[in-house]
DNA sequence: TCTGGGGTCCTAGGACCC
DNA sequence: TCTGGGGTCCTAGGACCC
């Protein structure tokens, strides 16, 4: 894989950039996107470097966050603000290439390998990020590299409206003497385990012993290693968006809670929630699974692969309040959460299920037989697994996830 | 600083099949 | 009767990211 020029967009504290460009009069001020101002688990889910001056972050509780800074103007989150900013955003991106991969609301991936033969790749980047500036009224960083890694790394390097060439010859002065927890995919776990093997800068883990770290690290101990060597060979996929394995949802409770039909009822409201946004979608699949959290934080998920898939609120609820009741011990619950996952497209997975029907009856059935049948059926050409869903509805519904590409009308081929 | 809600991927053990 | 080795699926938990 020689020779690419990939962009890593990062949108500078997006939610808030979006409301300062939404209503000027914000701009130069201290202000955070708080989930629930009202609920006592509120927590600021954005800010803007004014606010951050003020030692304001992401994560911080409302109440703790108006206590240091009692200025702080508090926004609720507008999901569809944000949402049409997006697409506005990928929008441009595509205008210069389908070679666009969002990651999430506010970042993504170009390969702008092809584009970089006829100009030269910083201009292209300024000339993206004058346009964000411009037309959109929001900052963004970018990350000019060979591969994704170094790109999303770059980006990173430099904020507000930065842009950072990260070449293969600059990891040995830019990435190495960084510590390992400054590292994509590297958290406060792994960062405590490298620190026990010695390995507190990225340059630390370039150079360790392969051997050692296979061993105590497993395959993703080798990925990490060649990463922090500059080396990545994933490619920039515009579809992998489309590829949904799951859709849940959870709530952390306002107080923890003992009452079994306050729990019932919360899980009903939960199966419904997951239930419309199946619908939405048009995806179902056969695996149900509950999340518990108790109030000493300890995480439970239990779940159950069914025969069948499911998608309506009922038949959801009663797998998901059957795993409950039988692994419930009456212990105080902070949160609870329904999830159904290894989901398809609906029209798909019903043929799914009639190909294994088809093999139920395999057994006493000639294979020509069996074979002739399935053509006739499916065509000549039938797809089992690895079938992508396609987004060609949008809700209205507001959440955190990737739902940010239910209004995006990019083009599959 | 006691921590929301949406996801993805990986690991490891057990069941089951050939 | 006791034995192997490989593959796949399911479940549970953990780590990580935005």
């Amino acid at each position: 894989m020689a020779g690419r020029v990939i962009f890593h967009i990062d949108m500078n504290s997006f939610y808030a950039s979006v409301e300062q460009s939404h209503d000027p009069t914000l701009k130069g001020k201290a202000i955070a996107i708080a989930g629930n101002p009202k609920e006592r688990r509120g927590i600021i889910v954005t800010c803007s470097y004014e606010a951050r001056a003020h030692g304001i972050y992401t994560t911080m509780q409302v109440h703790e966050a108006k206590r240091k800074y009692p200025e702080l103007i508090l926004l609720p989150p507008n999901f569809e603000r944000y949402r049409a900013a997006s697409k506005a955003m990928f929008d441009i991106l595509r205008s210069y290439t389908d070679l666009v991969e969002p990651v999430s609301i506010d970042e993504g991936y170009v390969d702008v390998t092809e584009l970089a033969k006829d100009r030269h790749a910083l201009e292209l980047a300024e000339e993206i990020q004058q346009r964000m500036k411009s037309e959109l009224d929001l900052p963004c960083s970018l990350g000019i590299a060979p591969n994704k890694f170094l790109a999303k790394t770059a980006s990173d390097m430099k904020k507000p409206m930065g842009i950072t060439i990260l070449r293969k010859r600059d990891i040995q002065k830019k990435l190495w003497p960084l510590p390992v927890i400054e590292m994509h995919g590297i958290g406060e776990s792994t960062a405590e385990k490298l620190k026990r093997l010695s390995i507190a800068t990225i340059g630390d883990l370039a150079a360790a012993n392969t051997g050692l770290i296979k061993e105590k690290m497993g395959k993703n101990g080798l990925r990490l290693q060649n990463r922090a060597n500059g080396m990545d060979d994933r490619i920039v996929d515009p579809d992998s968006i489309y590829d949904t394995k799951s859709v849940g949802t959870s709530t952390t409770l306002p107080v923890d809670e003992t009452d079994e039909e306050n729990l019932k009822a919360i899980f009903r409201k939960l199966s419904e929630k997951v239930a419309n946004r199946l619908e939405a979608k048009e995806l179902a699949g056969p695996t149900v699974s509950i999340q518990t959290r108790s109030s000493e934080w300890q995480n439970r998920t239990r779940s159950i692969t069914l025969r069948n898939t499911v998608w309506k609120r009922d038949d959801i609820f009663r797998n998901a309040w059957q795993l409950f009741t039988k692994h419930w011990n009456g212990e105080p619950l902070r949160l609870v959460g329904v999830t159904v996952s290894n989901v398809a497209k609906k029209g798909e997975m019903t043929e799914q299920l009639s190909i294994f029907n088809f093999q139920e009856h395999a057994k006493e059935e000639p294979i020509l037989n069996l074979m002739s049948k399935l053509e006739k059926k499916f065509g000549k050409s039938v797809i089992i697994r690895g079938t992508r869903s396609q987004q060609t509805t949008s809700e209205s519904e507001t959440s955190f996830s990737k739902d940010f590409l239910d209004d995006h009308d990019h083009e599959r081929k």
